[in-house]
DNA sequence: CGAGCGCACGAGAGCGCTCTCACCACGCTG
DNA sequence: CAGCGTGGTGAGAGCGCTCTCGTGCGCTCG
């Protein structure tokens, strides 16, 4: 646990190279008219001082900081019980590298944290952030959209509804889950069953909106709450077999709650897919390969959006970004979905 | 996406208050040796305007940034497949947002990405790192070592051996494996077997040394090589029992592998634990609660873990800390670990 | 051949803060 | 009553950088 030494500073290097702060300062920003000699002799310079820019001092000019918030609201709930949240933040930290962007994560845990990151955001630390607000009710999104910075959210927030400045990325639950029971009715199954996610969240209000938008007249009882967790699901799915035991298929609103489904039936002795068919959601390949069978499911791209949200982000931060036509300013980006078949249906 | 606003800067809370820049400063900061009307005022001003201090201002001349990265090694491989890593996240995130610093996540993929996390650290944007070192050969951790940024390791560093300036935060593994081993033999076991985790991890090669502390003599074919996955676990489980039919007891390096042998053992009919028993490592709750017969494991306390981390870090980077006596110059915590039993062993 | 222009560079201000130091008004001692 | 702390406050320098502006030079063109 050494400290720093001291480093060189523009001056420095401008000493050395023999020529002013400014010509040293053009060539560590890009070298725009500057004779070559010249560039080449304040790169000598800056190797062989080993300089590098003090970036507070810089940021205290140009009031940027070339770093981006991470915001995810109560870890506890979810992100930490599926990979989910960090495929996403290895898509953002990837997007973010290469727009030598910081990546600072924020985690808060209950209400109190609200007002810490409100405070850190309006604070000017950062360029911008990337919130991940997983409940419908969750008061942080608002409070971050008043702050002033340049949010983009990941998956639609819940009160975005008539907002259009609201930007996010989300994937198309609502047609992904369509794909799937439509999948399953054209198996020819007629008693399609849904476990649902936890209904405050949006992905699984609309992948419910997807499952009734096939099944519109379906009965009630086939359709069983869930929470996205293995445990959530062999619970509904015993509520299932319960109520209704004809079911003959079931789309569960993700792998990790298909797989808690998948126990429960084979425990009961029914046959995937042959009795009952299985579909998920995500594709969370960890999951979805390891079940017994391997399990059918909707395949999104969730690395993907992550690299999206931070691509969105940056984008609206460049000053230098046309303001008029075709990525000007960014609008919110539904991802598609596939259907991945293995055996569970 | 709106822009910022102006923010009001410290003159301006200054004048508004009636008293001075320096004295505004001082409030802000604490409020040692001002007088309490003045402090009452200064308060006043500061809410009225909303200000918040600029913390590239503060910095240029403190040279403290109140910002730590969290550096990690090649996150594909195993950080992004299990919760491990979440959890210490997590701990770390706690306990650097109760002291009012803030979180800079570097993920890095392949050795490019190497270079450039050294040049941020030595750019000196932060005051500390948290390095998590996963391969023994990884050039990572010497190369912060040498950007002489304050560190601590998460996990002994593999190369840390014969260095007593390294610091880091591991659980006990030799130790809890040697306490997983023992319990099986004291369960009658004989023929004990040991599922390793990725051997160029320093956690892996200590608890097949704390395997072979209890085994002394064991058969070299009870040892089958793993990579901490569950499909890992499934491989090694059948490597196992080809070799060695008779084996009646395994432990796992961790509870993905163990719960990949589970299945392994099942469906080849084999009784858990009857027949074979079955120790983890980890406690991994909703993994371990969750396999067909829940988990006996090792646990170890993850989240606690990333908090330790921290503390020490910023404890190393406190100029007011002791440099004498209790807590001084931290040195590094093996955490210990317990054996929880469920029903596999 | 001189006026005009553009390009390359340097001078210098200033971003918002902290921190040292000088100052002043007390109250105390001798 | 002079002298001397002492504690509270303000003035001002300066952290390392960017960026605007002005200057000098070489070039073109009338």
């Amino acid at each position: 646990m050494t400290d720093t030494a001291p480093r060189p500073t523009l001056e420095a290097v401008a000493a050395r190279a023999g020529v002013s702060r400014a010509t040293v300062s053009r060539v560590v920003n890009g070298g725009d008219g500057v004779r070559d000699v010249l560039v080449e002799r304040v790169r000598k310079a800056v190797d062989e001082l080993g300089y590098v820019p003090n970036q507070a001092a810089r940021s205290l000019v140009t009031r940027r900081h070339d770093a981006v918030a991470v915001v995810v609201a109560e870890p506890e709930t979810r992100v930490f019980a599926d990979p989910f949240f960090a495929l996403q933040l290895r898509g953002i930290s990837k997007e973010l590298t290469a727009h030598d962007n910081q990546l600072v994560l924020l985690l808060t845990e209950g209400r109190d944290d609200h007002a810490r990151v409100g405070r850190y955001l309006a604070g000017g630390h950062v360029d911008g952030a990337l919130v991940f607000s997983l409940h419908l009710d969750d008061p942080l999104p608002e409070l971050i959209q008043r702050a002033g910075v340049p949010t983009v959210f990941g998956g639609r927030p819940g009160w975005s509804g008539d907002r259009r400045d609201v930007v996010y990325v989300d994937s198309d639950n609502r047609g992904g889950a369509r794909d799937a029971v439509r999948h399953l009715a054209g198996l020819g199954r007629t008693r399609i069953a849904h476990i649902t996610g936890a209904l405050d969240q949006t992905s699984a209000a609309d992948r419910l909106d997807g499952y009734r938008d096939v099944m519109v007249d379906a009965d009630p009882r086939l359709i069983a709450e869930a929470d996205f967790t293995p445990a959530g699901g062999e619970r509904a799915m015993r509520e299932l077999l319960e109520r209704c035991p004809d079911v003959d298929a079931v789309f569960a609103a993700n792998d990790l709650t298909a797989a808690g489904a998948l126990r429960v039936l084979r425990a009961r002795g029914r046959r995937v897919p042959d009795d009952v068919a299985v579909i998920g959601f995500d594709d969370m390949r960890p999951v979805a390969e390891q079940t017994d069978p391997p399990l059918t499911t909707v395949r999104q791209d969730i690395e993907e959006m992550g690299r999206l949200m931070a691509r969105l982000l940056l984008r609206g931060l460049d000053r230098d970004a046309p303001r008029e036509g075709v990525g000007a300013i960014p609008s919110s980006v539904v991802l598609p979905t596939t259907l991945v078949r293995r055996e569970s249906a």
